[in-house]
DNA sequence: CCGTATCCCGGAGGATACTG
DNA sequence: CAGTATCCTCCGGGATACGG
């Protein structure tokens, strides 16, 4: 563990403060997308599995959301032309790769479940 | 890599979505949380260092998030009666802890310098 | 130096109604 | 079903001025 704290230190030293976490931030954004990102980790889903796996966000935030990871190139919008229409989300490998991030976020949570009271 | 992403699914399913990764959303919240808790995985660090650390938030602002990490537990406040007075944080153990998910951060931001925009 | 006290604003996000 | 279009609310966070 100090390990981990000594390379944070050395690794960022004498550059823009946090420049790595500060581009991570840039991206887990809001108050939905990592939960996005979290429910998508164990595959695919369309837009109203995702709405009701989260809490119901309302339609727009979660489009504004979405439209915004995929943007970045965290995941990818597939329309199938189907009545009903059926539109799925998926990570793309960059998406995946911030499966270290929730993964220790959901360690963390999970080790102190008197925290954010 | 496939091995964390089962994990994930394994320990959170049927239970409330992302119930660990949302307590800990829930205390690296806001603009600035990420990034005070980063400065003083570093070491202990004065109200004045914090602030010209990153790029100068409001006292407001930073006063507002010392005090929320402070009554969550995961930084300390010690003020030293002198003058000109002096104050330090200090992260706690708990602190400490979130260490792992800050190196996940960093690791990811930089190795996707193209993200975020 | 390290705050607190006010005032204020932008923009994320919700509510509702409507469409392909 | 999966959005879009509007309107509106709320509050995180900045600016400024002042206090111990």
């Amino acid at each position: 563990m100090e390990t981990i704290v000594s390379e944070l230190l050395e690794r960022s030293a004498g550059r823009p403060a946090g420049c790595g976490v500060e581009r991570t931030l840039k991206v887990l954004d809001g108050k939905w997308t990592t939960l996005i990102v979290r429910e998508l980790l164990t595959g695919p889903k369309r837009f109203g599995e995702i709405r009701s796996a989260l809490s119901s966000p309302s339609a727009k935030t979660l489009t504004d959301r979405l439209r915004a990871l995929e943007h970045q190139g965290i995941l990818t919008r597939t329309v199938y032309a189907e009545v009903p229409p059926r539109v799925v989300y998926e990570l793309t490998e960059q998406g995946h790769s911030l499966s270290g991030i929730l993964h220790a976020m959901l360690v963390w949570g999970e080790q102190h479940p008197d925290a954010g009271g």
